[in-house]
RNA sequence: GUGGGCGUAGCUCAGUUGGUUAGAGCGCCAGGUUGUGGUCCUGGAGGUCGCGGGUUCGACCCCCGUCGCUCACCCCA
């Protein structure tokens, strides 16, 4: 607003979430941790920052992550550490850190942060949940992290979601198929985009992600990842596909998708918000990356997982229009005092210790403002204490949503408080 | 990093070819209703018109700069 030193603001790229905003917040992180769970899922917690290296190695030091968008600095004991960009590197250092028991599935939320221009559902600070499993590379956990992350979105109110599913194959049969498209694309590198057309060498895989009409001619014409995977890697991803289409999951074969960090391996799909028509319609995504554990100085482990925008999956359902809150937050009662005894503080105490949620009013402000702040609160019953309650040792307890006013008032004795509102609340 | 749009009350915005005390709705506070919310009526608080400079007798309005917000490109969640 202004320009006054004494003025802070979020840093650019960043925002604060509060009520009643922050309650969708909380009821879309709730609706993912109880999934989670039914999945076998555990939260684990890990720093936000790391040494850059966990990031460089995993996600791949010649990606657009690590080169600019990487928020890195230098500690006082002169180490170079980096926020992290994305959820996957953290838990997989974390994995190779601690050895735990395997198949080991961890579930996450957590802040990431991108060093860029800020703009619609893209921010220098964003958050994400996800989930990981190492330990196996059964095709049937690619088939369940998948529709995990269906079912969420399901849960969460989002019916136009497209799942992109790829597979990238593993070292050997990649290797050949980057060769091919690499002799694909030197033959026809004065045909690419301006920009690929200088640097396509350093990573031809790119090329087939890039959205310019120029690139996406030479590539549609050049090699398929799909059609040059191995036999074990083409029979892993057909069990993929079949096993999420025994789950009446639909997916989509999406050949040139290549996902923005080097480590993944065999399966890789996005989650497409079709009524976000930006760039930014990817609402999630993930894959399996059977070799970061390795990178990242542990023995060789399969790893899969996904990650998904809590941005941007509240803006696919503002745009399909999902107003459902997924978690009430309206108080039980409001307890209304008017006897300057401050009374609301015990009574308010003996209803939340029961299990209430309370709100009340403070400053002593006058019986009319009180009931205002009662209704603005949401709160289904109002407990009035005036000094005639006190006298006789009652309370007035009086159900908002009532348009009448004597209808439904009761008085009841003040040790009958807590047992009545119990009662009154199951209803 | 590059380009476009926008900065007037807590929020959403109006402000006539530059002219006197800058407005509305919502929200907030108080009163009407000395013990009762949601409707209604009345009143009130709240603005250095983002900031700095310039043009002018006079600038919210025109010009320059600057900061901020926002959208887009690249890339991603």
């Amino acid at each position: 607003m202004n320009d006054s030193p004494a003025q802070f603001r979020a840093p650019v790229g960043t925002h604060d979430v509060l009520a009643p905003e922050s309650a969708v917040w909380e009821g879309l992180i709730g609706t993912f941790s109880t999934l989670a769970y039914r999945y076998g899922f555990s939260l684990i917690l890990s720093p936000l920052f790391e040494d850059v290296g966990v990031f460089n190695r995993g996600i791949g030091e010649a990606s657009e992550v690590a080169t600019k968008e990487m928020y890195v600095f230098t500690d006082r004991g002169n180490r170079t550490l980096a926020l992290r960009p994305e959820g996957t590197a953290s838990v997989v250092r974390a994995f190779v850190q601690h050895q735990p028991p395997t198949p080991w599935k961890a579930w996450y939320v957590t802040p990431a942060f991108r060093y860029e221009r800020p703009q619609a559902g893209r921010y220098r600070q964003h958050h994400q949940l996800g989930v990981e499993v190492l330990g196996t590379d059964d095709p049937a956990v690619d088939v369940e992290v998948i529709a995990l992350a269906w079912r969420f979105y399901e849960a969460i109110g989002l019916r136009r979601v497209r799942l992109l599913l790829n597979s990238m194959g593993h070292d050997e049969c990649r290797g050949r198929y980057v060769e091919l498209l690499a002799a694909h694309l030197a033959a026809n590198a004065s045909s690419l985009c301006d920009e690929h057309r200088e640097t396509w060498a350093s990573n031809p895989l790119r090329v087939l992600d890039c959205k310019r009409e120029a690139c996406r001619a030479v590539t549609e014409r050049g090699p398929m990842l799909p059609d040059h995977l191995c036999e074990d890697c083409r029979a892993h991803f057909e069990r993929v596909v079949a096993g999420l289409g025994a789950l009446g999951i639909e997916s989509t074969l999406a050949p040139r998708l290549v996902r923005g960090f080097d480590y993944y391996t065999r399966t890789t799909f996005e989650f497409a918000a079709d009524a976000l028509d930006s760039a930014q319609n990817a609402i999630g995504g993930g894959g399996r990356y059977d070799k970061l554990a390795e990178q990242l100085g542990g023995r060789a482990t399969s790893g899969i997982g996904f990650g998904s925008g809590i941005e941007r999956l509240l803006l696919a359902r503002e745009a399909e229009g999902v107003t459902a809150t997924l978690l009430e937050r309206s108080p039980d009662v409001f307890v209304v005092d008017t006897t300057s005894a401050d009374v609301a503080t015990p009574y308010a105490d003996r209803l939340r210790r029961a299990g209430l949620a309370v709100h009340r009013a403070y400053d002593q402000r006058s019986m009319k403002a009180q009931m205002k702040a009662a209704d603005r609160s949401g709160a289904r019953f109002a407990v009035l204490v005036g000094p005639t309650e006190l006298a006789a040792g009652q309370v007035t307890i009086r159900d908002l949503r009532s348009g009448d006013h004597d209808q439904t008032q009761r008085s009841v004795a003040h040790d009958q408080l807590v047992a009545t509102m119990l009662e009154l609340v199951k209803k």
